[in-house]
DNA sequence: TGGCAAGCTCAAGCTAACTTCAGGTCTTCT
DNA sequence: AGAAGACCTGAAGTTAGCTTGAGCTTGCCA
């Protein structure tokens, strides 16, 4: 195969993602591209995969810092096999499982309150301040985490 | 009872919001309050669940905009009753339901690629180019909507 | 009548995840 | 060889949802 090393370019149309977005992930370090003689960046196909590994998994609410802790799991130096990639996508699929226990709790919760009528602090099991008060600090505190 | 119009110093403490983040709730027009002849804020007791409600939508990843939106089906003029309520609270759980569906298909379509080791763009029904490009435009385009 | 905590209004800052822009360099095709 | 188009870097801008700070005014208790 000769087309081995993919431009940025071309990455970007196979995976729908935007140029500057690829460029933002590498300077993350979420994937990491060769270089030319010239300094443009050079891709190897089994990038792609990780590039879709990561559109999924933000699509599932995962931030890009969880999703760097995800792709560690992957062997460093070789391209990943397919063997490879299964713990990773089962981690996935526990946070997914996660996620909608989470949610499944909430409606249980919000069922109640249809019931009761509530939905004030006193009362209802809804808002608990503990949780809330969780991500301090300055900047947006992320729900449904 | 003498004590019906609540400072907001007051109303943070009850709800466990910060004070700014109250102010910046009735700048979006979130909540309305009224003021003192010194230009004091001063809530009614009513605010607390509509906060509180506030508060449960966005654990369950309503953006402030969306919430705006269900909040509009409260009456306005006077203090919505239980009854009000009732609607609103339904339109959430569809919410969460809308939500939970999501990740549901989403953690099968993840175990089809486990049991096929794909995840690629080619093979994979994970991702779909048309579902992303749909939020388009500047900014970070919030996934999982 | 003090005094001081609690309020008020801007304006600017912060995180996440990118995009856009300005000003220049590679590559590739003819 | 020349030109068009793809790339590069670095800085600044964007949305969401608040927080922080500066500088000033109210409200309530002793």
């Amino acid at each position: 195969m000769k087309d081995d090393l993919i431009p940025i370019g071309e990455i970007a149309r196979r995976t729908g993602l935007a140029v500057s977005a690829i460029r933002y992930y590498e300077q993350r370090g979420l994937i990491v591209a060769e270089r030319t003689s010239g300094n443009q960046r050079r891709f190897r196909r089994a990038d792609i995969r990780r590039l879709s590994f990561i559109m999924i998994a933000q699509r599932l609410g995962l931030g890009l810092t969880e999703i760097e802790a995800e792709l560690a799991l992957l062997p460093k130096g070789r391209a990943p096999t397919v063997l490879d990639w299964q713990p990773v996508t089962r981690s996935l699929r526990r946070a997914i499982d996660l996620k909608i226990g989470l949610l499944n709790r909430a409606r249980g919760k919000l069922d109640d309150c249809i019931g009761c009528g509530c939905l004030s602090l006193q009362k209802c099991q809804m808002v608990n301040r503990g949780d809330m008060a969780g991500a301090a600090g300055p900047g947006p505190r992320f729900v449904l985490g």
